[in-house]
Parts: C-alpha cells; sequence; structure tokens
DNA sequence: TGTGTTTCAGGAAACGGTTACAGGATCAGT
DNA sequence: ACTGATCCTGTAACCGTTTCCTGAAACACA
C-alpha cells in the first residue's frame, strides 16, 4: 500500500485527521467527534485531543468533510462586475446575509458576457453550492435567445435554488426565485416630481432597448409623461449605457447638435447625472438654476451632487436573495417573486420651472 | 453495503459517475478518463459516454475531485467591505487575476474586525485555497498585538501564500507577500502641488493615528510642509475616518468653530474631500475659487467633483497581489514585496493662491 | 456476585472522484 | 500461426472525513 504523500500543491504540508489520532493514541473516530462539538469524551481523552491539535495545527479538510456529508453550506453569486457601486452594495447584502446564515460567499464575475456566466453557474454547480444568485441585467437580444436553450438546461439542473437579482426570467420552463426593485415605478416618481415642478420637457438620459433595467425606468419615465398629460417626444430619449462616461458624452452632444430644448433631465442612473451635471457645467449650466436633475439609485455620487435621486435600498436586494433562497429551500413549493420599493429623496437639484 | 443517498442538503439529487458509468456500459474509469480530456478512447465509447453525461446533466463533485488530487484552485481575498470603492476595485483586480489564472475567488468581509478576520482566515484554510489575501489596514492598538499570538500562528500556517494588500506586516516571524501604494508619495505630490500654488495653511483632513493608510499619507503631507519650508501646525491636521460624512462633519466642524483660517485642503481620499466641498459649499466657499482641494484615490467621486486627486491603479494592486502570490508559490525563497506609484492627476479643484 | 445499563472508544463503510497497474483485443510483421 | 507492440478499458487503492454499529469497561442494583 503506497500512501501518497498528501502535498496540496502549496508546499504546505497539512496535517490529516490521523496523525492528529496517532499523536492522542486515540482512533479517527474519536478526533472527528471532539473535534466536531459535544460528544460525551472522558477529559483525558478531550484533553490529549487537543492538544494533538495544537501541536500539529490541524486544520480539517473541508473537501473531504464535504464529501463525508457536513458540507461547508455555501453560495454564490455571479455578476456582471463588483466596481460599479450598485452591484458592490447588492454583494455586500449578499455577503452579509450569507455569514448571518453560516454560509460562506463565492463570488463570480462575467464583465457581462453570457458565455462566462454559464461558465461560472457550471462551476458554482461542482462546487455543490446551495444557491447561485445571478444579479445584473443581460441584454435580451437575439444571441441571448439562442443560447438560452443551454442556460435553461445548465440552470435548471440547481432547480429553484437558482436567483435572479433585478433581471428577467430565464423561460417558463426554469424555475427561479426573483428578487426585483420597482424600476418603472421610481422612474414614474422620479419624472413625476420634475413634471409637477413644471418642467415639461424632460430629457431621458440613458435608455437601452433590451436592457430590463433601462427600459423598466424609460416605462415609468413614460407613464408618467401620460399621467401628466404631457406629450412623450422620442427625441428627448437618449441612448447610452449607465455610466459616469456615458452621461458626459450623451449630454455632450445634445448641447452640441441641438439647441438648448429642455428644462429638466431624468438620468437613469446616479453616475449618469453625474456625468451630464459635468458636461452641462462645461457649457456654463448650472444645477438647478438651468437645468433640474433627478437620478436613480442614490448611490455615493448623488450625495457629491446633491442630487435629487430615487432611493433603493441595494444592500437589502443581496440580503433577501439570500434569505429567500435559503427559504424557498426548505420550504418548496413555487419559487417566490418578491419586488423591493423605492422612494424619491429630495435634495437641491430641482427647481420650479415658473423660478427659473 | 447499505448506499447512502447523495442528498446535498439541497434537494436535488445529483448524478455521479457511477450513474453515468452505468448507463454508458462502461467502468467509472473510463467515464473519470474522457471527462477529463484528451484520452485515447475509441469514438464509439466516448460518444455513449458523453450522451450519458448529458443525459444525466452530470457535473462532476469539485470536492470529490479535490479530495483525489486535482483540487481546483482557488484564491481567498478577505477585506473589510466590498462598498468602499477602493476595496471594491481591488477586490475586482483580484477576481480579474484570479479568473485569469484559471482559478475560484473565495470572498470574504470582516467589518474590519479582527475576531472575524481570523476566522475567515481559518475558513479559508479549510478550503485550501492556494493564498490568503488580506486587504484593509487594521488599527495597530494593543488589542490588535494582543491578538497577534494567535494570528500569526494561524496564519504562518499558509506560510508564504499569505499576502499583505495595503496593511502593515504581522510580524517579523510571519512570512508575507506584500502589495503596498505609496501613501506618502502620493501625498507628499498632493500637498506639494498645493503649496506650489503659494497656499501655506493648508488643512489635512482625516488623519487617524494608528492607522496606517492614513499614517502614511499624513507622512507625506509633513514631508511637504519640511520640504517648502512650511511651519507645520497639528492644529491643520483634522482626525476622522476616510468617508463621505465624516468629511462633512470635519468641515463642517471646523467651519462652525474655527476661523476661515486656511486657503486649501489636502483630503485623505477623495470621499473626505466630497464631503468637505458640500460643507465647504453650504458655508457659501466655492471651490476652487475660495478653497483649493486636492483629493487621493481617484475614484468616482473625483470625477463629479472635478477634483485634482492622487491617482492609484486599484485594481492592479488586486492582480499584482495575486499574480506574486503564484509566482512565490512556484519559486519560494523570501517573500517579494512590493510598492506600487502613483501620480497626481490634475483637474480644476486648485487655484493658485495669489490669484484669488 | 451476577446482571443490566451506561459510557466511551474503535473498526469499517461510505462519500465521489483520480490514476497506477494490469490485462484482453486487435493488428502488424515474420 | 506465433510473437510483440499498440490500444483501449477495467480493477482497485487512495484522498480525508463522518458516522453507524459493535464491543469493552465501568458502574449500579438486586
Amino acid at each position: 500500500m503506497v500512501r501518497r504523500v498528501s502535498d496540496t500543491g502549496d508546499g504546505q504540508r497539512r496535517s490529516t485527521i490521523r496523525e492528529v489520532a496517532d499523536r492522542a493514541g486515540v482512533s479517527i473516530a474519536t478526533v472527528s467527534r471532539i473535534m466536531s462539538g459535544d460528544y460525551p469524551a472522558s477529559p483525558a481523552t478531550r484533553k490529549r485531543v487537543m492538544r494533538a491539535v495544537e501541536e500539529l495545527d490541524y486544520v480539517a479538510n473541508a473537501h473531504a468533510r464535504a464529501l463525508a456529508g457536513t458540507s461547508a453550506k455555501s453560495i454564490a453569486i455571479v455578476l456582471n462586475s463588483v466596481v460599479s457601486p450598485h452591484y458592490a452594495h447588492v454583494a455586500q447584502g449578499v455577503e452579509a446575509q450569507t455569514a448571518a446564515e453560516g454560509r460562506l460567499c463565492l463570488i463570480g464575475t462575467t464583465g457581462g458576457d453570457p458565455e462566462r456566466e454559464l461558465a461560472m453557474v457550471k462551476f458554482m454547480r461542482e462546487q455543490h453550492t446551495e444557491a447561485v444568485i445571478l444579479v445584473g441585467n443581460v441584454v435580451a437580444d437575439e444571441k441571448y435567445h439562442r443560447r438560452m436553450g443551454r442556460y435553461a438546461h445548465a440552470l435548471a439542473a440547481v432547480g429553484s435554488r437558482l436567483v435572479l437579482c433585478g433581471r428577467p426570467p430565464l423561460g417558463p420552463d426554469v424555475p427561479a426565485v426573483v428578487v426585483e426593485y420597482d424600476n418603472a415605478g421610481g422612474a414614474f416618481a422620479a419624472t413625476s416630481h420634475l413634471l409637477s415642478a413644471g418642467h415639461e420637457r424632460v430629457l431621458c438620459l440613458g435608455s437601452r432597448p433590451g436592457y430590463t433595467t433601462a427600459d423598466g425606468r424609460v416605462a415609468g419615465y413614460r407613464q408618467a409623461l401620460a399621467a401628466h398629460r404631457v406629450p412623450h417626444d422620442p427625441a428627448l430619449e437618449v441612448e447610452g449605457k449607465m455610466e459616469w462616461h456615458e452621461g458626459y458624452r450623451m449630454m455632450k452632444e445634445r448641447l452640441a447638435t441641438g439647441a438648448h430644448d429642455f428644462t429638466a433631465v431624468f438620468a437613469l442612473n446616479d453616475l449618469v447625472a453625474g456625468g451630464a451635471v459635468r458636461a452641462l457645467a462645461e457649457a456654463g449650466l448650472r444645477v438647478p438654476d438651468d437645468v433640474s436633475i433627478v437620478g436613480f439609485d442614490d448611490l455615493q455620487p448623488s450625495l457629491d451632487l446633491d442630487l435629487t435621486t430615487v432611493h433603493m435600498s441595494h444592500e437589502e436586494i443581496g440580503r433577501t436573495a439570500v434569505r429567500l433562497a435559503l427559504e424557498h429551500g426548505v420550504r418548496g413549493g413555487t419559487p417566490p417573486h418578491v419586488v423591493l420599493g423605492t422612494h424619491l429623496v429630495i435634495r437641491s437639484s430641482v427647481r420650479p420651472r415658473s423660478a427659473s
């Protein structure tokens, strides 16, 4: 019997339970039981084992433990990127709740690439995570739908323990917990706030057909226009990604090509608002004196900009995702679908039109 | 022989390699070999196995695989929180490089609690991660030193594969890779920029004795004063955490209690700068007309504020940490210690004193 | 002292893979 | 037809735990 050397590949020799047992002069069963909590061992035995553990600096192998049944539970979160403030907060929420539930949190990023997302999900499945939380919107274009088949197949295998965070269901045959936030409602409130202040030409910055988050917010914008009986001018909807530089670009181009044909701006998120504000400033336009603006997210930028914006509890989304995944895991049944609300935070970036 | 049911606890029945083998009419060895890449199997056998894998939706158990030797490599990152932009970028860098090296990234947060940090390190050890990257500064107070013993013990066990990111060494007996950034150098450049513009009363916002990052930046601030032969006034150093609200508070209190006895501000990071700018604005003071300000980090806020600031490549830090950990793992020897440079980014938040 | 109960500890199977070793076919060369 | 070499596949040991089942010692009680 050749015993392979237990080399973990990192040059570290780890002591095993057998070595602890030998040193303590007991069987491995005894060591295992003593390690895993309250077992009625004689004080003498217990002390001997503990000393051996101490001396050998023994740490149980999580893989072996998982294989033997007592798996160290873990939950995976897969997102585009962790630098975007929104995602960062969601990740924070997931991590916090995961820790609170005594689980480990695995994280993987995809850069928005569906291919990498698929690979990640497979990887997480191999790790036997209890749940995979997918966050971030995915473009619902043709390519996406073509790959849907494979997605659905791979994801259905983890069954209901799949959680979709702020993104559309993958298909009717793929059961999944869904946690959304009320994009349309928030956008409605934001736009209404501007309209109520007398603004009628409201620029909508950052639309991006096919991206569900953007679509939801644009929908809310339009609903608000309709509710206030303000005509909808498609030319006021500007396409762009929800990033600072895009906000800057969109406003820059708007000011360069067209006339200053708006008095207010609804930015699809705070980053876009920030970029837009800078572009306005460079054109000599002031907020809120010359232009009113409302953002979305209530993240860091809104403090610096003193921006009126739509507040979401980003961490709450992450926490809820974990909680629902776990609850649903024990309860079963049809997976829950939760929509988290938003509310408007008034700061100083909006001024009534009559007063301007 | 009673075969326990392979229940992973999540209600999902996962198919095993044995089931695949049975269905394909081959042995498990063949399945294993075919799954793990290029093995000279007959096309017929290969096809049969692949079909069985497909039908059963077989995914190998990562734990079993790890136990058997071919471990799925992983790297752990432990940090205070992922919402702080700096940490988020570092985490992003770690994640990116980890993925590039074909590893999985485990993430854990501690909330700055040394106790939780210790628990995390232990957890990561159990997971047999190749390296544990510790990022974020830890207060070097008495309590910390008291616990040092246990830290050192637990951490030394992962040996040189411990990476310290922007934090002080744990002790002379604990070998670790260290990746730092030049806080003092950056602060020196920032402060010098203000001094060269003719400012002599430069407020330093966010000092916090014992916290190495803050200490480094304050040191650079003082060195710059000395180099420019400007007297150092301790009253100009204001203590506070490196957060937006703290920056706001510090400036608010300064303006409330004392006179406006400074013409420039060196904020220890961009968040603090943002809070300070808001407080100044509320007092009717403009940047840069009335007060010049320089930040540190060159993160999102500096775009909104058009802030002159010290640029660091936050992601680079994370990437470097992973790269060094892996390189050092194969090379051995004394662990490397790398210091990454910074440079000043000029925007519009500083104006020469003579012109104001 | 005999017997029934605890109390504590060990032996061994099982978890799901990988891989060294061995062996049966198939095939080419003589 | 015999011998080797070549190909492919199966058997079984092993990774490091947990835990069921069994058994010996110690104890209580009649």
